[in-house]
This record gives C-alpha cells, sequence and structure tokens, in this order.
RNA sequence: GGCUGGGUGGCAGAGAGGAUAUGCAGCGGACUGCAACUCCGUGUACACCGGUUCGAAUCCGGUCUCAGCCUCCA
C-alpha cells in the first residue's frame, strides 16, 4: 500500500513506512473525562478509525490505542466538595468514560486494540518521571516534578515555534518552584480532597501529558509510527509528549508521523466548551443516525476545519439515502446485505478509486465521490451480474470509512421515527394497490397522503409498492 | 506580533497549468394514473490586483479576508 501522510513534524506529505511492517502501531488521543464530548471531540475518533480500518486492510498487525484520560483537575472541579470527593471523583469519571465510548460507537468506530486509562497507569507514570530525573531532563521542587525545558534542545520542533516565540506575549504560568517559566509539570502534590498516589516525591498526582507518553511507552512502544489527534493539541500537549518520550526512551523519533485533524467550527467559530458553541453527540442523536453524523463528518478532509451545521448533517442524510437506494436497487437477495460483511477485507479486493483517495492523506470527501460513482454506475447498468459486482464493491469502500452497515430495508424503514407499525402500514398500501386497479386515484392518492403525514413515503415499483420512512 | 492552513457555482466540498469532480438543492425532460425512486439534460465557480506562460482556478508577487495555535481544548 502506497499511504501518503500530511506529517505535522515536518510539514509535509510523507510516504508512509511503517517501523515494522508486521506491526503497526497508531496512537490517537482521547478525551479528558468530566462531561458529555460533542461532535467535534467526535472527529479525531471518526478520523482515526478510518485511519486504522486502512491500515488494517493493509497490513497483518495494527495495534491502535486510543487513551482515556481520567485524572485531570477539571475533573476534579467538576465535583463539588464531599465527604468523599475522591469517590466521587472516580464515579464522575467512570460514567463519562462510558458516555464517550457509547457516543463514539455510535459513530460507528471500532473498538481500539487498547483503551487504556491514565489512571491505571500510575506505576508507569512514575517510572518515566523518575527516569526523566535520572537522565537529567527533569527535577522535584516543593512536592512538584517539573520537566526542564531547557534541557532539551529540541523542543519547540513539531509545532515549530522557537523558545523565544514562546516567551513573546507568553502566558506561561510562573511559578516560584520553576527553574524556566516553560518548564511544566509532570507531578504535582495533592491534598485530600485531591485523587492521590504515593510517589517518592510525596502523594500527588500525575500532570497532563505524562500519562499518554507513559501509556504510549507500554502498550506500543519507546517509539510508534503515527501519533494523532486535533490540532489544538500540538502545541503544548504533543509537543512536551515528544519531549518525555525522546528524552526518556531513545533518540529515536517518538513518533514518525503526527497527524492532526482541522476544528469543527460552529457558526464562524471553533466548536468548544469554552465559548459555549457546541453540539453533543447525544444531542445529535436524537435527531440524526450516528451513520448519518459520521458521514457528515467525512465531508471534509481531515486536515480542513469543518463547519458543522444541521444542514451539513441533513444533506449528509440526502447523499447516503442515495448510496442506499442504489443498494436496494440490486436487491437483498445478491450477496451481503451490509459493508459489516468485509470487516476482513484486503487493500487488493477494494474499488482502487476509494483506496487510491484514501491513501491519499485520506481524502474521505474524495473517496465518497467514488462510492457515488459506483451507486451511479449500479443504477444505470441493467446487467444483474455486473450490478452484483458494484454492490460489493460499494459495500466493501462501506466498510473502509465505516458507512453502509445498515441494511437498506433498515436504513429506510428504521422504527426511530416512525408512528404507525408495519402491519398498519401494510394494510394501507394494500387498501391504495385495490383502489388503484379499480382506478380509483382519488383514494388512492388519499391513502398515500395518509401516510405521508405520518413520515411514510411511498414508491410504486416494477415489483410492488415500497415504502420508507422520512 | 509569531507560526499553521484557507478563500471554488444556491449549499457542502474535491481537484490543481489545457478534464465533465462528486453529493445536496433548483430547473427542463423521460418513466409514472399522479407521484416517489431512477435515468437524461441543465450552472460564462474558482476573493482581488499584477506577473510568468501559447494557455492559470491551479505557478510567482502583492492586497484584502477567514479560521486555528501561541492558555484548558479534539
Amino acid at each position: 500500500m502506497q499511504l501518503k501522510i500530511h506529517n505535522t513534524f515536518s510539514g509535509k506529505k510523507e510516504l508512509f513506512v511503517p517501523r515494522d511492517p508486521n506491526r503497526i502501531t497508531l496512537y490517537a488521543c482521547g478525551p479528558t473525562v468530566y462531561n458529555y464530548i460533542h461532535i467535534g471531540n467526535g472527529r479525531p475518533a471518526v478520523v482515526f478509525d478510518v485511519l486504522f480500518r486502512l491500515l488494517k486492510a493493509g497490513f497483518p498487525n495494527v495495534a491502535y490505542a486510543r487513551n482515556i484520560t481520567d485524572i485531570d483537575d477539571k475533573i476534579n472541579a467538576a465535583v463539588p466538595d464531599s465527604n468523599d470527593k475522591n469517590a466521587a471523583i472516580r464515579e464522575l469519571s467512570d460514567y463519562y468514560s462510558e458516555a464517550y465510548t457509547k457516543d463514539v460507537s455510535a459513530l460507528g468506530t471500532l473498538t481500539p486494540t487498547f483503551v487504556p486509562r491514565a489512571t491505571d497507569h500510575i506505576e508507569e507514570i512514575i517510572a518515566l518521571i523518575k527516569t526523566l530525573i535520572e537522565r537529567g531532563h527533569a527535577y522535584a521542587a516543593e512536592g512538584h516534578v517539573l520537566f526542564d525545558v531547557p534541557s532539551y534542545a529540541d523542543y519547540g520542533q513539531l509545532s515549530n515555534r522557537s523558545l523565544q516565540d514562546m516567551l513573546d506575549g507568553a502566558r506561561v504560568e510562573v511559578a516560584p518552584y520553576k527553574k524556566d517559566p516553560k518548564d511544566f509539570v509532570l507531578w504535582k502534590p495533592s491534598d485530600d480532597k485531591t485523587p492521590g498516589w504515593d510517589s517518592p516525591w510525596g502523594k500527588g498526582r500525575p500532570g497532563w501529558h505524562i500519562e499518554c507518553s507513559a501509556m504510549i511507552h507500554k502498550h506500543l512502544g519507546p517509539s510508534i509510527d503515527i501519533h494523532g489527534g486535533g490540532s489544538d493539541l500540538i502545541f503544548p500537549h504533543h509537543e512536551n509528549e515528544l519531549a518525555q518520550g525522546r528524552c526518556a526512551f531513545s533518540d529515536e523519533p517518538f513518533a514518525n508521523y503526527w497527524m492532526h485533524n482541522g476544528m469543527l467550527t460552529l457558526g464562524n467559530e471553533k466548536m468548544s466548551k469554552s465559548v459555549g458553541n457546541i453540539e453533543t453527540i447525544r444531542d445529535l442523536l436524537k435527531d440524526f443516525r450516528g451513520e448519518t453524523l459520521r458521514y457528515a463528518l467525512l465531508t471534509g478532509k481531515y486536515r480542513s476545519p469543518l463547519s458543522w451545521s444541521r444542514e451539513l448533517v441533513a444533506q449528509a442524510k440526502s447523499s447516503l439515502d442515495r448510496l442506499y437506494q442504489s443498494i436496494m436497487q440490486v436487491g437483498d437477495t445478491t450477496g451481503s446485505a451490509t459493508s459489516l460483511a468485509y470487516s476482513e477485507v484486503n487493500i487488493k479486493d477494494l474499488p482502487p478509486a476509494v483506496v487510491k483517495a484514501l491513501s491519499d492523506d485520506l481524502n474521505t470527501p474524495l473517496a465518497l465521490a467514488a462510492m457515488h460513482e459506483i451507486a451511479g454506475d449500479i443504477n444505470k447498468s441493467d446487467d444483474p451480474k455486473r450490478k452484483a459486482e458494484l454492490k460489493t464493491q460499494l459495500l466493501a469502500s462501506g466498510w473502509l470509512l465505516g458507512l453502509l452497515t445498515y441494511t437498506p430495508a433498515t436504513w429506510f424503514q428504521g422504527e426511530d421515527k416512525r408512528e404507525i407499525d408495519e402491519t398498519d402500514i401494510q394494510a394501507l398500501i394494500a387498501e391504495r394497490n385495490q383502489a388503484r386497479s379499480d382506478k380509483n386515484w382519488q383514494k388512492a392518492d388519499e391513502v398515500r397522503d395518509h401516510l405521508l403525514a405520518m413520515n411514510i413515503e411511498l414508491e410504486d415499483t416494477a415489483s410492488g409498492t415500497r415504502w420508507k420512512t422520512i
């Protein structure tokens, strides 16, 4: 597979050369769990899920880790003071951790190979901090341990900024125990109301950044192929992860390729909790299927900002309808019914246009266009054998993008929005068809309008009358 | 101020020196009892100003403008 990846580190599109073709390693930053995630948080989950699927189709073994950060001061702050605040914090992070998994699963993401949680890796984190101190890249001060930024000459390489740039207009926190204003916290002291673990530096908890370095090391190794996340993580999160990884583990690149997805905007501004312009996946799922949301997320290239709107989702729904319509046209009797049957598909059995698009730095809009070409060919062909072949291609492509997971019947006749049950629909259709054979058009139209008022649309085909929920 | 990446038809969004992107919506036609689905047809689209070139939306320079990061953020 000739996969090209835009590498944030070099700022260029590069040919992907695995460290070991027999074990591809991919890490994507997951959420800090203290509330429901919004659709912008879902983007990296979906984008790196597509990458995971593509890699799986091209390589025998792909190890994909997507972490959950369940120790953070924002989580602590989200819980009111109480007798057992620690237990309450744990409960909260457990709850939102499950909510996260549920939400991204609704977006059709596969379960990653590893879903490590920060609090399950305190030992590794402490060991990592020890190593950094031993190697002269970190120091303890007043119960804290700090990373010594000036000790790492390459600091700033990933985010392409010089130390001087960072100081200009800097809003870095200047604490008395810091040797340098840019030094960042690896470990900080905890009081009784804050979760903490015993450590050589007293009871405390890890800072942000260090948990990712530790989990990557444990599950994937000292160096990995691809590290991904949102573009807002480039600095400082990934820069710091990189510094920790390089200083602790090896002189090899911490990650060979860094990939960053662009932000979703809502109303000309980045969707973010602090601005308040968010749409949670929970809320969106009340009106749309997860697959529709996923399609909407994939209509833009992952690196570009994507302006989110209900209209975008509505367009995604119509576009998916077209794909499902063409599959339905072939009929359920021929071949597999959904893309789920193609989970073991190999790159060589997929439509070249789709593979080519995705291999070019995950060009999902182009891949979707290729799928629509296939759908159009299905509709235009009158050779049943050819249609069946094309349907196979379409569904296999669907697997790669995580779409077309429904049977057409379920897609169009799903129960989520229906206000009438199926037997009644069938009875009304029979009534209307009787009226039609009597050439009682007025009656026939009345029945059709009646159904339409209940969001049921009819299609008279050569093989009978079909209905769908709109 | 520094660093990124953008500005494409009503909307979304690819492409990237000479090509029909694709989808949604609209319009005309075929099919249909009428529709729906589907098919066929349909858009002087590439922010602006210069330059390079036989030829530029695509390259170069400048202008305007938008978003992101520089602080927690996906």
